[in-house]
DNA sequence: GTGATGATCTTCT
DNA sequence: GAAGATCATCACG
């Protein structure tokens, strides 16, 4: 198992603030007999309730619903939702308990288990793992749930800081100085918190999903 | 390469 | 009843 599990501490801030820190880490989904890493490359914050101002794009922001119960929760743990009927979206809930903040999980870097990636992407084996290959595995947040097997009864609800959880988030010791710093992706264009520059991704990296030249700029990692 | 469209169903009002 | 933190596919240039 590579890396060190980080500890709940990591999540127990604000969201803006662990998005960006996220970035370079190892997202790991342990199985019996296979591990699948990658590294983190894409994520947004989303904010609580709390938040002032509120953060009318998050799931959180009207409150606790059946749905969105982990969010208010302890955090580091896993929160995992059904979009558009097909899909599934994985968060990890940050701040103290009673304050809903998260941050979604976009994009990563495939690194090791890639042929299981792929047979639970439904695509056909490349050996020659061309780019084009590697960038359909994990490059989407929907797609990387596909990619690890994350669905919402089997993972909702985990504790990614324990040693015991399949689902783990782990520091191999890449440090990242700076983050792209851009809108969030697929907001209503209603929604007033559109512009606000809360999705982190590694400058110039490949698996980066969403628009190229979305405008942002480069800040410094908390 | 970019942009438009439909699929599909859970969740909350 | 409506909207949605998406993806694959198709048309076009």
């Amino acid at each position: 198992m590579p890396g060190r599990l980080l500890p709940r501490k990591f999540f127990e801030t604000r969201p803006e603030w662990v998005a960006p820190r996220l970035l370079g880490k190892l997202l790991v989904q342990q199985t019996d007999s296979t591990a699948m890493v990658g590294r983190i490359v894409e994520a947004e914050a989303y904010l609580g309730p709390h938040n002032d101002p509120p953060d009318p794009a998050a799931h959180s922001h009207r409150g606790p619903t059946p749905r969105n119960l982990v969010l208010f929760g302890l955090p580091g743990h896993a929160y995992v939702y059904s979009i558009y009927g097909k899909y599934f979206c994985l968060n990890i809930s940050c701040e103290i308990e009673g304050q809903a903040g998260c941050v979604l999980l976009r994009a990563l870097e495939p690194v090791s288990g890639i042929e299981q990636m792929a047979v639970n992407r439904g695509l056909p084996p490349d050996l020659e793992r061309s780019e084009a290959f590697l960038r359909q595995l994990t490059t989407g947040p929907s797609r990387l749930c596909l990619a690890l097997g994350v669905a919402r009864a089997s993972h909702n609800g985990l504790d990614v800081t324990s040693a015991g959880s399949p689902l783990q988030v782990r520091d191999d010791g890449s440090a990242l100085t700076e983050a792209m710093a851009t809108p969030r992706i697929g907001i209503n264009p209603m929604n007033e918190a559109l512009e606000w520059p809360l999705r982190f991704a590694v400058p110039g990296n490949r698996f980066v999903s969403g628009p190229k030249n979305l405008k942002g700029k480069r800040v410094p990692v908390p």
